[in-house]
DNA sequence: ACAATAGTTCGATGGCTGTCAAACAATGAA
DNA sequence: TTCATTGTTTGACAGCCATCGAACTATTGT
């Protein structure tokens, strides 16, 4: 479970790691706005609309955590990188987990507040599952 | 979410945390083992019965995480402090999550299996008696 | 009263990890 | 080619946190 050192995998396509790991990667409170703005909307979403207050490095390193658990997949198009949620493999393997994570009441600790796309696809979102 | 110096509360009567507080304290391997164990048996489990790894002041500190998270209650009986999963107010806050962490499959980093672990113990013991 | 049991609290500590800046790699545009 | 954009990697660093031992409190039993 180090997240610093090489996190085990590499490639996005194998299953969703263990539940500990798996809860880890949840656990930090910006990888945890990544998850639920991905999983808010349907379309994959390039790495630099994060309007999360980290650097960039910063969060290439929380993509690979997410990915090392086996949550997210990246695929490149041009000098972008789209990211998805893998939502049907969490799903699988942990049944209502995301669901829990989006409907969620969440308070942002630092105004770790996203764009206003993603806020309007959480709001169309709720308004759905609502 | 500071778990080290005084978590936001003591009195474990109030509503579950947010939900990152609340994968924070689950992200612990030996946390996310007690919780299964709690949520394994109704009946309330004495803290010297968690066949953990670790000292008891350790244990001690780690109650206290979920207690804040306001994941479980502790009531004391004379000596002892009998612990309960607050399950009731988890399903109602985030429904499912207990759920999914009881059916998780879950491999233990440590050999940090609760039962197995008695069996273990018991066998090693009765080795070393024999 | 004395000892034993059950937990908590307090310091200290080592490892993990989130963070950044800088350097690097890859792709697309001028 | 040259520059701009995007993202990764590396090294360093600070803060958090799981862990322990020791001291302490509280309750029960002898």
């Amino acid at each position: 479970m180090n997240t610093q050192e090489f996190a085990g995998r590499s490639d996005p396509s194998g299953p969703v790691a263990d539940i500990a790991t798996v809860l880890q990667a949840l656990a930090d409170p910006v990888r945890l706005a990544m998850v639920r703005s991905l999983a808010g909307s349907v379309e994959p979403i390039c790495c630099s609309s994060f309007q999360v207050p980290v650097t960039k490095s910063t969060l290439s390193h929380h993509f690979r955590v997410l990915r090392g658990a086996g949550l997210i997949e990246q695929r490149a198009e041009g000098t972008r990188k789209l990211t998805t949620l893998r939502r049907a493999e969490i799903d699988a393997a942990y049944p209502g987990l995301v669901e829990t994570l989006v409907r969620a009441p969440l308070e942002l600790p630092e105004s770790l507040e996203l764009d206003e796309a993603v806020r309007e696809s959480e709001l169309a979102a709720g308004a759905l599952a609502g």
